[in-house]
DNA sequence: TTGCTCCTCACGTCACGTGAGGTGGC
DNA sequence: TTGCTCCTCACGTCACGTGAGGTGGC
């Protein structure tokens, strides 16, 4: 039973990858043709067009090489994960996509109308163009997969009650801040727990998912901006979340 | 009138740039600010931040930051240009993605029913996600900018005219050539005049952007493959052209 | 035999990242 | 005075690009 294979060439034609790509990922031992020809022509086989397109799917999610190459040693990620892995970041993307479109067509109508454009138009545009790239860069792919594994237990009905839940939740909590309530008061320290519910709902309970988001709401005060929340919030959430442990 | 400024780490902050990406874009004279304090600190004003936004939008349409420097000096280019050079690209891409998001789809369903996934689906997928980078790296942003213009000359209606009598013509050519007719004879002169009609209509005759569009033809060929060309093809239409111009 | 594809070095490049060591404003 | 933000070097990094020089299959 004579396989079909392809030589890098072939293979670089059909996808649209370089040769030197190809050697490259040989080089570093991320996709290594099933067997060599006698005079050294490398061989791919159709299991490694499975694997190459994996590795693309996970570099349009942004992960670096080295990171991808010990993700698929993981004996529970299949094909399957990977596309849908790829498949869920597509569509947030498109959904950032479509938002960064409204953005700039407001910008052209007002520069087309030669009226004034304010900095801060200039500024929410750019930062959804950040976003769209930042998206990419915070989560391990370890973290990404389980993220969407979590959410796939929970369902899309409850993924939706939680996103819902958030805005009064958070809107609550500004209330009592804004209206000087002390971080212990048995009101707060109820929002509290359900706070702690509904991150523990979203990561699963991860610490490296909670570290991670941690630190992007950090150091991407934006990110947090987009949902009502800001650094004197989450300090009071962190003073009320204190005493419920207390 | 003081006017407002910001420092590097504000206007990091706000665009989601990082301060070294603004200090290397002063080093690099791509984005200098207004003007510095007494005791040096970059001070960056409101036409500084409508040059940003240019750069970054400039940016994600895949160009080097040399480019963008001398495509920003052109005196022809307004902001306006380059958020229309954006969006054009945007909803490019977004289309790009939309295909991309049913090929992987479609994986993702055999492969969730155990089915057999054939080599050429995957090929197709990978094709489809390098063509969306491939669009970044074949026009410099002068070529881009003329084809964009070029469209706008020729209007909405017009465009859509020319895009489908494509299909037509080259399954018109394609007969031919399987008939084993004679480049020269008057049926395919008349094709190929057309042929020459079309892409004239599409490049407005601009050397720089028909030498590109070979160079894309000729290295990627699966672009040609999706409207029915190949080199065989080219070949007998070359063939025509030089009977029609002797 | 010619032309095309393949091979292995190996240095170059682009756009920053990442400290190192130090100064100025609130 | 402490802490934060800023400054200027300057070397490091990631994912390849780009020849250089040479071999093998149709």
């Amino acid at each position: 039973v004579a396989e079909t294979r392809w030589t890098v060439g072939e293979l670089a034609r059909r996808t649209g990858l370089s040769v030197r790509t190809l050697h490259h990922y040989d080089e570093i031992g991320l996709l290594s043709p099933a067997r060599r020809s006698e005079a050294g022509y490398r061989l791919y086989s159709a299991a490694d067009v499975v694997r190459l397109q994996q590795i693309k799917s996970l570099r349009e999610l942004g992960f670096p090489l080295e990171e991808i190459r010990t993700f698929l040693q993981r004996p529970d990620i299949s094909p399957l994960r990977v596309v849908e892995l790829h498949l869920a970041r597509l569509r947030e993307e498109m959904a950032l996509q479509r938002d960064l479109c409204t953005r700039l067509e407001a910008i052209a109508a007002h520069l087309a109308a030669a009226e004034e454009v304010s900095a801060d138009e200039f500024f929410r545009t750019m930062e959804v163009m950040s976003m769209m790239d930042r998206v990419k860069t915070y989560y391990t792919p370890e973290q990404l997969e389980a993220l969407e594994q979590r959410r796939q237990q929970l369902g899309e009905d409850e993924v939706r009650r939680v996103e819902q839940a958030w805005p009064e939740l958070i809107a609550a909590m500004r209330a009592e801040m804004e209206g000087g309530t002390d971080p212990a008061d048995p009101r707060v320290q109820t929002l509290a727990v359900q706070w702690k519910g509904l991150v523990e709902a979203f990561t699963g309970g991860d610490e490296g998912i909670t570290g991670a988001l941690g630190t992007m709401y950090r150091t991407e005060p934006e990110v947090g901006a987009r949902f009502g929340l800001d650094g004197e919030l989450f300090a009071y959430v962190e003073r009320a979340m204190d005493a419920v442990s207390s």
